[in-house]
DNA sequence: GACAGGATGGAATGTATGTTCTATTCTCTG
DNA sequence: CAGAGAATAGAACATACATTCCATCCTGTC
């Protein structure tokens, strides 16, 4: 029998052997798992001293585990720590099993439906509910929220100003018909708030508009898709989703993920500000809520 | 000034002097903010292979964001990379012990990522690839596609209307701008198709426009939400998504990804196509249409 | 078109690291 | 208490590594 190649396998083993292992290597099995993290990252040498050990007994312990050596078995705790999406992927293994029973064979919509469920996966693990938070709060507070975005991602910004103005907020959708864009832009003031969503190849158009409506003092909420983004110093809140940067057709399932939680945390918001300003129209002892 | 020394910092130490580099090491930039993972657990020289770049490139890299060298810089990836692990898990610990239980603010973007895998689950149960086939084929063999739906359902319709024309149909997005509509649905020919979305409560408009195409016979592909659709008596192919009908905000996710699905499938067809009759019918080397 | 400045590729170097080996210590058994 | 066997500590070794250095190649300028 080889060696264990994924942490679960390996934590199986550990647990099977440990009571066949020495006193010494027994000590190092419970450290591996109680730190899998300095396992994963420290040195042979950097581990001994954490664990109180020499650096020869962690090679025994991997030898005694039937790794080639410390680093075959580092390789494994590695992994682990890389596969934060445990969870989405246990998902995508169910669709796929059902998809397997359904339909014949693996088809195109089966293809992009993992995909989306992995880029899903990546967005929550990129954005920060923080700035959500941050992002519905400019929004309600602002007077009329403008939506900006061009070509690929205008129906992000189709959906935003659909969504928003669901909520009853004063919502323009700036879609440049009649060469009128310019005109709109001029028309945003430092009390309303403008949201730009924008990917790679970013759309002059719109990078202008939000240079300029933040030169202005207009708090700009920006959707887009690197931290490299020309929207990111113009941005109040940037929403930096890295999408695989090497698929050919990516999808707009995230950021529209994205989107919909803005929205339905502004709803939250709007709700919670006109319950308690119908409560206690003075006397504001409004907690406000510190981001992060 | 001393280099950054927590991810956060270091990612908009990256972005500010971004312009500033020399273009090996922007291409390094790009390639530390799409794969972080890498940065963390690879050595240089397999660092150095995956993003394409020599090894001294990468310690140039580190010495421009003030590092004393690549190891430095690494220290910073993989605290990130532990951190980011332990407040993942400890999310998703939060979230079996709560179950569906979310505090508002606080978890929504989390809340609506699992509400979209599971609306993307659903999709791929209820949607059969054949349909996809069939409206791939019917686009295909128009001579022009005209894409139609309203309010909730327009960013399909817009997101349809961009992709298909960048596959360089000849693709008309049916807005109703200046009030146009009627005319532009006088000018589809039954040689074009009509790609229509509509959801509950369905627009009157749409589905006039496709009762109306359908009666000339115009064929008609409908994304809609229901067997009981208005849509789809008119409709030669009919996609029922059949959303969760509880949820206040259903979200578009779903749509889009099956959006998505249907536009490659006729990208594959098309270029099927083009080479097969290239190859056939006389010397034409003519390879039109990239579609990737 | 020639030159200067910087950026790049690739080999050389010194260090740090994983692994092995052996003397020593510990532990169990007769 | 003595002896055998295994486990351990620590040094020695060979390898892999990050880093540096220099020649070459671009790029922008006079």
């Amino acid at each position: 029998m080889t060696a264990a190649l994924n942490y679960d396998d390996l934590k199986d083993t550990i647990s099977r052997v440990y009571p066949t292992l020495s006193k010494q290597l027994q000590l190092i099995a419970r450290f591996a798992l109680d730190k899998p993290n300095e396992l994963a990252l420290g040195t042979v040498a950097a581990v001994a001293e954490a664990a109180g050990v020499q650096p020869s007994a962690l090679i025994r312990f991997a030898n005694a585990l039937e790794f080639g050596g410390f680093s075959e078995m580092q390789q494994v705790f590695r992994e682990h720590l890389v596969e934060r999406s445990a969870s989405y992927r246990e998902r995508i293994d169910q669709l796929r099993r059902h998809g397997k029973a359904n339909n014949p064979g693996n088809g195109v919509l089966h293809q992009f439906v993992g995909e989306a469920v992995s880029e899903l996966g990546q967005l929550e693990e990129n954005v920060a509910e923080a700035d959500i938070t941050s992002a519905a709060k400019l929004i309600c507070a602002a007077q009329h929220v403008h939506v900006l975005a061009q070509r690929r991602a205008f129906p992000v910004a189709s959906y935003l100003a659909y969504a928003l103005s669901q909520l009853e907020l004063k919502t323009y959708l700036l879609d440049g018909v009649g060469g009128m864009l310019a005109n709109s832009l001029n028309n945003i003031e430092r009390s309303d708030v403008l949201v730009v969503a924008s990917f790679h190849s970013y759309s002059q158009d719109v990078i202008d508009a939000a240079v300029a409506a933040h030169a202005r003092g207009v708090p700009v909420i920006a959707i887009t898709d690197s931290a490299l983004s020309p929207l990111k110093p113009a941005a109040k809140v940037c929403f930096e989703l890295s999408l695989g940067s090497e698929k050919a057709f990516r999808s707009l399932v995230a950021p529209l993920c994205l989107a919909q939680a803005v929205v339905v945390s502004t709803g939250h918001r709007l709700t919670e500000q006109s319950t308690r300003s119908a409560a206690k129209p003075a006397a504001t002892k409004t907690t406000k809520r510190g981001a992060r």
